[in-house]
DNA sequence: ATGAAAGCGCTAACAA
DNA sequence: TTGTTAGCGCTTTCAT
């Protein structure tokens, strides 16, 4: 392997003088000349260990979210690949499992990597990121806000809830259940809120005892689905507070025979894999892939020196067919 | 961020002796206590960056997939993650979208960014990987082999076939179709060998008319399913060759109201996400996650110098109840 | 067993 | 514009 100094011995230049050609700092153009073909003759690839160790940097984007099996973050995952790679950087994919400790030593392996920044879908609003900023890397915060003051890209989760409900209630359901995720988890009081938001305003009634707090897992999904279907008034219909929330409830009523429209079905985010016939449930797909592609434009613009106080990104929480192509 | 000379400092000793505890090499146990009790304190984290341009090595693996969106290969990531960091190693994922130009240059991203090895699940068995090998550093081919003579790791595609096709017969059904990937693709075409071993076995017959030959996609299996069930002669029965083709297939059937048992269904892999009653299909589990484990063990192993010739590692089809737990 | 010191290959002050 | 030089944080001789 060569090296710059290699490179130039060859060429009749100084190591600083390869090194500028070799990141575009202005140089006379026959030194340049003469670096460039001797590097070519030598095959010379820079070595980005040393590099990243003199500039205590790299081309790596750390990517942290609670679980890659799930979809929806894989969605994401592609999102931000796309865009970074368009960008010349790379990812590195992280899994916390949702486990605050998982989570604090992926960030500290994120700075002691060098990666140029972070973008984070983190297990809970005070999940310290402190160590990254503090290096000075730029951090995204996606899905959820952190409570360090970085740049946010979150879905409009009241709106999708309000959304989904309101289709629910123009297909002629009255009782409409929501099974939520934590409610000390933002994004799943958001989406509840929307749900209680369109029954209140189309049906007038704010119905505490249809709202089920679950988790975001589908054995929640199937849990929640079983009560709800033992109650003496059942629901005539039900919101899942997520893809995963829905598979479960969905595989219960398919147990029971009860599929769509003997019961109205919504459910907030895709299920990219489900197996029931598409039309029978109300999928308000959240933009998941959208997330990561803006998470990453927005860490590239400081990385690549933008200064402005953090951003918040709101986006919609009802796709458009044309997001859905893209 | 601390540095071995901070550790050093405040344990008395010198960087040296910093090192020698990290790297397990003899050092008295009083200065061992003080080394690490100083490195707790000060929680401090190598750098691999630094220990990458001392030693010219990496602690970082690239994983190379057609498709971070299909559950199977997350298993598989998975399976690799988890072995790789218990033996201090990181991943990069990256996307070939099944494209032998991503391929290309996500090998040579491989090289360039110094990566210790590679794993691959390729697009084709012509996958030239060789700027890899060149380089000098290992490669691990799964799923399918490779023209190159390098570890492998695949799973038994004859007999996922061959045993789900005997399910579905002792389940009582006779006309059993087969949805298969590109049949020039190995692992189809060994998968569609083991359906039709199954058949000549059992009812001596050799149904070449029963075998569509599709994509590995869901809407491949969308299409062979309709195609199927216009049939004069209909199956009774039909296994899908992966995990994609089931969701497709199910999906039509669940829309014809054509669910199990009316019609026998087998899938070779995991529905991690399907809302179809979880009982009503024959689900052949393949080996994602421990493809992944043993994959990047058997990397690790090269890495810590191993030279034998190649290994191939040909993984059961059928998983046992405790490899599904794990 | 331990420390001093020399780099690994590169970049960025600082001089010239 | 160019070269000299001093590190980035670590490992590894070579002395002691």
């Amino acid at each position: 392997m060569a090296t710059i100094y290699d490179v130039a011995k060859l060429a009749g230049v100084s190591p600083a003088t390869v090194s500028r050609v070799l990141n575009g700092i202005a140089v006379s153009e026959a030194k340049a000349a003469a670096v460039r073909s001797a590097a070519e003759e030598l095959e010379f690839v820079p070595n980005r260990t040393a590099r990243g160790l003199r500039t205590q940097t790299s081309e790596v984007i750390g990517l942290i979210i609670p679980d890659v099996e799930n979809p929806y973050f894989t969605q994401v995952a592609r999102g931000v690949e796309d865009a970074a790679q368009k960008a010349g950087y790379s990812v590195v994919l992280c899994n916390s499992d949702a486990d605050p400790e998982k989570e604090r030593v992926y960030l500290r392996i994120a700075v002691l990597q060098n990666m140029a920044g972070v973008i984070i879908a983190a297990a809970s609003e005070d999940t310290d990121i402190g160590v990254v900023t503090a290096a000075g890397r730029p951090v995204v915060a996606i899905d959820r806000h952190n409570a360090f003051p970085v740049d946010t890209v979150v879905i409009d989760n009241r709106d999708a809830g309000y959304s989904a409900t309101i289709g629910l209630i123009e297909q002629g359901f009255r009782r409409i259940a929501c099974v939520s995720g934590p409610l000390h988890i933002d994004t799943a009081r958001e989406r509840a809120q929307g749900w209680r938001d369109a029954m209140q305003e189309r049906l007038g009634a704010t119905p505490g005892d249809l709202l089920v707090e679950s988790n975001f897992q589908v054995g929640g999904g199937r849990a929640a689905m079983l009560q709800l279907l033992d109650r003496p008034e059942r629901p005539d219909a039900v919101l899942l507070g997520n893809n995963l929330l829905g598979v479960g409830a969905i595989q219960v009523l398919s147990e029971k025979g009860l599929t769509p429209p003997a019961i109205g079905v919504a459910v907030l985010g895709s299920l990219p894999f489900t197996t029931i016939a598409p039309s029978a449930v109300s999928v308000m797909h959240l933009p998941g892939r959208k997330m990561g592609g803006v998470a990453a434009d927005l860490l590239i613009d400081r990385l690549r020196g933008n200064q402005e106080p953090p951003r918040a990104v709101v986006l919609p929480g009802r796709l458009t067919p044309a997001d859905l192509a893209g």
